[in-house]
DNA sequence: CATGAATGAGAATTCATTCAT
DNA sequence: AATGAATGAATTCTCATTCAT
């Protein structure tokens, strides 16, 4: 479930999920011994963590370098600045995500099916990686300002609006969905319907006084967002 | 519509909608001579600005001070520090946002009409409340840390929620709605589908590389929120 | 005369040569009591010491705050920077020595004995106001990219210009001196003949293994600058 | 001529006017192979380059190494430190300096034709070196820190001195120049008229808003040092 | 001999906040 | 009530230098 509080770590950079954790503290530059790309890795990831918890302009140089267990004049050799180094978490973040979501193999169920499949792993998606939620927030507060400036920023947009465009031609033609489906749109709203539950449950738990990160509620959610997109998708507009 | 750059002002504290401003431009304190209560009302003015463009890290007393034309002095003279400026700032807005929201009078309508101007309401709102939008996030960003200290948490919950209680309830009885829709899901649903559009503007018009801030998009977005939202209330579980 | 060693103070803002030093050290800020006037003084004072102790890059923003018993913060408030700060002092250098320029009377005086007491007059500037050297110095190893930006570039230059042009008409027309004489190339001239014995001072002395500072040297000094300008003057082109 | 921008290269350490430079660019260390001699003369060139653009403060290592294509450590390797760099390139540099100002052959000439050449070969000297000039400047700055712990110091100073003399001597004897000149002051005189022209030459030309890098003021102001000293050595003093 | 990674001390600059009037 | 000066604690970033290979 979703993060809650700021001891939270948000995730790894590389062996988020799986890699556990061998020893009992992270080691420093000179106990890891001369392995910059080890070191690079560590700070991109300490780096994550820290812009997650607390945003571009709340995170700290300090405690990113503390994190990584690295020199603080090491980000700045590696990355140069605070803004470039934002930038490259960023830039990873999202290449992560992309990868993850390739995985997924609908062409071997029906389209119902298959977009069930579809709207329950994007749910699950901003739920295991709340971080990316986080640091997706940020940006957008900063008016995507590190977004616009990266380079391969035009191939980052999601596989996923591939696969529903195919999923809805498939659903048409088989009859069982709507025509005339704009796949961007969808994605949209699948992606709104998991994002906004993960953005916004901190003040949607405080405001409704439940806790949203429960996990029945999230069950429930994900219930309810297939149903609204399956009930969209099936009814043909009069 | 909606913000897009950072020269965007988000919208004055109390007297946005109503309040004719009566001079041309704020004036200070001096000038306004001692008026505390204009004093400490364009001082929120100027920390909601300030606030919602920058964050509440990124947001600089300074700035608040110089927006509001007023003496820094002041502002921890009448809040005592940035901190409680910010929850001022909150509470105040969800006053204002809540405010607006109990306008609405649906009970004219049939439940499939008032639930249409429910959802394009909503969507209007946030679109029109951008910086309502930020601010939420911004607060979500600090795990409602803010939020939660507010006296009057219980009662910021949105008067739409009991709304659409009524709405579906009738549409229920008449048979056109399905039964069993649980009113808060369905809120989140309504408000994720604008939200999301809104919070997450600048990414998705990088992203995709079209201006989700065009008329005619929004328009577009607007029908499929309300397709959406009445496709699944029409749609009889199996 | 001149300076020695890096413990020298070079000179004060305003009060520098006349102005005794009531107590015994600088006070505080917070002593001075709320006088901005006083402590941008200060400030600029210790500014021109540090600035021209240690040249541009080696002056330290915390001595000079410390010099001037003003908070670090109080230089940015008036200043802004480091480099507007330098920018500041050069300006008021430049000012304050041209307005010790402006007091000789030389009508009162034939052209001979006028010369004279300018030649004189300027030497005794220049090692009287090392500082000033030292300054100049500064900004020519910074290529004046600072002197570039002042805006008042163009008052900046010597009124000695205009003295020596009077000079050398009045000294042709009473057939003690020679004609056509450029007045800038003989004020560089001048100018020269002082200010590298000051600015190159230390390293003369060090190799020539004699104390260039010495009262009886620095006489003969001025006698033999003298001595050159008016043979030069004197004498008539073949 | 002369310098006037960044951009400028202050000259090669040892190969400047002499050894022709291989290929097209400076190789690595590793390129050139294990060359301990021409790493060093590389070092020491790239180090003058950098001390007289910058100054001793304003100098960086990084740049030192990156110019001279070496590793960092090459410089700690061969020099000690940055102080130490920096009394090996002034100890070249007056070494190449006074090389440069051996090869006039003054006895060919009568003593004012001789004197002539003098003066202007001290002018051009300066003009051709500015390098030298700045580094002059650089070590003033410093108080002559740096010079005076050089061992050889006492065999640094001009030979132009000794030709003085001899040439006042002979000029004296001859009846066409003054007796009992100062060999000393006169030397001083002489490099002062050529020096202060180069070293304040930014100062000046911004001032007088006339560049005085220009080709034809440079001849001049040649003319007009070489007037002043044979104007000085002619006149028999009352 | 040569290298690139790593570091601690210190540099400029910024920030929220308080003091004296 | 209102003000502008003043401050100490951080914050980002830089620099000369050393370590491990």
């Amino acid at each position: 479930m979703a993060h809650d509080e700021p001891s939270i770590t948000y995730s790894p950079a590389a062996p988020p999920d799986d890699a556990p954790k061998p020893a009992g503290r992270r080691e420093t530059a000179a106990v890891r011994g001369r392995n910059p790309d080890l070191t690079r890795r560590q700070i991109l990831q300490a780096a994550r963590e820290e812009f997650c918890e607390s945003g571009f302009d709340g995170a700290r140089v300090d405690r990113i370098a503390e994190r990584a267990k690295a020199n603080k004049r090491l980000l700045y050799h590696y990355f140069g600045n605070k803004e470039a180094l934002y930038c490259a978490v960023l830039s990873e973040a999202y290449r992560e995500i992309r990868h993850g979501e390739t995985a997924l193999h609908l062409d071997a169920f029906e389209p119902e099916e298959a977009m069930d499949r579809l709207v329950r792993f994007t749910f699950r998606h901003f739920l295991d990686k709340p971080w990316f939620v986080r640091l997706l927030t940020t940006e957008n507060l900063q008016n995507a300002r590190f977004l616009r400036t990266l380079p391969e920023v035009r191939d980052l947009h999601s596989p996923l609006v591939g696969q529903i465009q195919k999923l809805i031609e498939r659903g048409a033609r088989k009859g069982t969905f709507r025509a005339n489906v704009d796949p961007v749109q969808l994605y949209i709203s699948i992606a709104a319907l998991g994002y906004f539950y993960v953005s916004n449950q901190q003040t949607l738990s405080t405001i409704f006084d439940k806790d949203l990160g429960d996990f029945a509620r999230i069950q429930e959610r994900e219930a309810h967002a297939v149903d609204m997109v399956l009930s969209y998708l099936r009814t043909k507009p009069r």
